[in-house]
Parts: C-alpha cells; structure tokens; sequence
DNA sequence: GACAAATAACTGACTGGTCAGTTATATAAA
DNA sequence: TTTATATAACTGACCAGTCAGTTATTTGTC
C-alpha cells in the first residue's frame, strides 16, 4: 500500500474511512459493522483504522459530527436568497427530492435513530446543531411571514413541523423499503403536493 | 421457579420473552442485545429462551409478526364509524397522539428500521400487511369524499402519505431525541394544527 | 392422604466462533 | 539509515446456542 506522507494524504484516508465507516453502519447497525470490513472498503487493513481513529465508537461520533452540518448551511444559504415565505416554502420542496435521493442524510438519519441509546451525547448534540437549527430557520421565516402579513400563522414553531413531517416521511420510507424495489415512491410528485396543500392551508387561514 | 405446564401459562411465557425482546432490541439495538438479558427481563434463564424460540431471529421476526397487525385493526375499526371524510381525519388525528405515546408502534417502528437490511422479509411483511394497508384506509376515505365530492383530490395515494407524515415524525422524535426530556414535544398540538390546516388545504382545494 | 415414580419445564456451565483492539514486523519514503 | 505508515498475526472478551443435570409438578399406587 502506498503511504499517506502529506497531510492531504492523510486527510483523504480519514475522509475514505468515514465515508466506508458510514455505509457499513448504514447497512449493518453500528456493532454488527466490523472494522475490518469498514478498513476494506477504504482500501486499508484494520491495524490502519487505528492510526486515524481511536475506537469504533470514535469513529462513529467523528462521523455524525463531519455530516452534520453542511446540509444545515447548504439549506440556510438557499433560504437566505428567497424573499417570501412562499418562495422558500417553494424553493424547499425543491430541494427536498434532492436531500432525500441525493445526500448522506437519511443514511445519517437512519444511523442516528438506530444507535441513539447508546450514543446520546452525539444524538444530543445533532439535535441541536442540525435538527432544531433546522427547524428554527423554518419557524424564522413563517414568523417573519405572520409578522408582514403574509400569511397568519399562530404557532410557527409547530407549523414548521409540520413543513418537515413529509421530508422525515420519505427518509424513513427510503431507508426502510426501497431496497425492495416495488416500494420505490415517487418523491418529487409528493414534495410538489406537500407545496400546493401547504400555501392553500397557509394562505387560507389553516394555520391561523 | 415455578412452572408453565398448561398451554395458557406457556403463552403468557411467551408473551413475556416477546416483550422482553422488544424492549431490548429497542434499547440496544438486535446485535447488542443480549438473549441473557432478554430471559433475565422474563424472570427466565437463557435455556428457557430456547424452549419458545429456535432462535434470536425467530425471537426478531415472530415479534413483528405478533404486534403488528392488532393497530391496523383498532385503525380499520375506527376508520369504519367515521361519516365524511373530515370526520374520519378528525378521528385520525385524535388517535394519532395515543398511537406515537401509548402504543408499542413507535418501538417497533424503530426496531425495523434499524434492522431492515437484516430482515428484508419482514420488513416487506410489515410494509404490506401493516403499512400499506393503513395508507390503503385513509387512500380510501380519500378517494370516496373525492368522489361524492365532500373534498377534491386528484393524487389520493399521496396525499394520504402527508396525512400519514407526522405520525411517523413525531414518533421519530420520541425515538431519537426524548429520553433526553429538554426535547419533549406536544405532540397533541401538533395534530390539532395538522387537523386544521389539512382540512383548509382540502377545501380550499389545494389537493384539487 | 401420603409417598414414589414419571414427566417436562427450567437452568447454567460450556463450546465454538467472532471481533475490537494490540503489537511485532515489513516496507515506502526521505 | 531513520522514520512514518501500513499490515496481519495475535489476544482476550463476549455471546449465541447446546445439553447434562436439577427440580417443580403431575400421576399412579397403596
């Protein structure tokens, strides 16, 4: 095997065995997943793992920790650019097909509800640093909606919930079913509904 | 110890090693949970386990088997009394607090996503006999109010989904985030605003 | 009703296999 | 030649499943 000398090197190593580390809990739960199998998917042997990691659990934090985020930035980057709650609400159910089929996330999302008693720090800390700043960039904008009269929304903390609920939906539906190929649900046709119901009930008082 | 020696007591035994397995396949997840531990939880020793069970997958997949069905039932029984369809959504959403706080649905929940790679037929079990046989109910109300023209709906498969969402959300949350009590929900609420703004997003039309 | 024999539910020590983490050795690079 | 990186053989803890032995309960006999 050739040697990771620089830093780069090495940060790519650390990077592969994340990656690898990700998709053998994902499929396997965390203490099914075997370091060795984790090492062979990033093209090293075990011993190796332990030159970038301190433990299995280690790994497992680190890698909650390293996904977390960028999505959170990502979705906070679009909403910055929309002007009306309308638009974001629109620009999100875009964008919703894309985290679902697209990014890490359900996979994190699957690992996380599978291990959460045993990891309940790490679980904690997503919590906060993804999930509700999430949430909360969600109740930002239905409030500042209800505040310009946009639209009258009572209780944005929940209303935002509620603009989530479908995106957890298919997550968990991805996650749980569609390695079965007949349960493969068509998630941009969903998203696009969730749109229209969602500005009919928001513009005709529903959430008042 | 004393003995099971009719075929009552030898069910209610059981029964007890069903819920003593769910519990720890729940906390602990189907690898790390230990069959000492799921005996000790019955008030049986790890032999006995073996004299109900042939093996910790049959303890797995027997245990789906069991809890299943019982909440489609109690479901289907509840869809039935409803009139309109908004009374039937009334009804769901009034049920939904119970089911994500009181029933076993939550733990089993989570128990199959965890494993679903590892039990692919249970899991595809689960989702025609259980999951969608609920979607097939409220697809159903749907489609009827749509045709007397209570409401109108063009995608009635869909829009049951995002009836069905935050059930799943909110049991997700119960999962993942409230054995830590900071992140409790009120989840009551919830489905009161779900109530109300699915049914202004019906009649106004927005799933037209 | 008392005792013995038969039955079957139950137990826990044991086995075989697995796997996280360690370490002695090899080798690429400088 | 020295150092850092990688490897694979190794160790010890752990646990599913087994089975020989134990004992609660029932059944048969007097």
């Amino acid at each position: 095997m050739q040697r990771a000398r620089t830093q780069q090197a090495k940060d790519q190593r650390r990077k592969a065995l994340l990656t690898a580390a990700l998709d053998e809990f994902y499929e396997r739960g965390f203490t099914a997943a075997r370091i060795d199998d984790i090492a062979s998917r990033a093209r090293l042997s075990k011993g190796s793992v332990y030159l970038y990691f301190d433990s299995k659990d280690a790994l497992f934090t680190e890698l909650v920790k390293e996904y977390a985020l960028p999505n959170v930035e990502r979705l906070e980057a679009m909403a910055g650019q929309a002007g009306s709650a309308a638009g974001a609400i629109k620009m999100l159910m875009g964008f919703a097909p894309v985290l679902v089929r697209e990014t890490v996330v359900p996979k994190i999302m699957k690992v996380l509800i599978a291990d959460a008693p045993a990891f309940p720090e790490t679980v904690t800390a997503y919590r906060k640093n993804v999930v509700e700043r999430g949430l909360g960039l969600i109740t930002g904008i239905l409030r500042k909606a209800s505040d310009s009269g946009e639209f009258q929304i009572a209780a944005p903390e929940m209303t935002a919930r509620l603009v989530v609920a479908p995106m957890i939906f298919s997550a968990i539906w991805k996650i749980a079913f569609e390695h079965d190929a007949q349960a493969r649900m068509d998630i941009k046709a969903l998203f696009a509904l969730h749109e229209k119901m969602l500005l009919a009930a928001l513009s005709s008082g529903g959430a008042a």
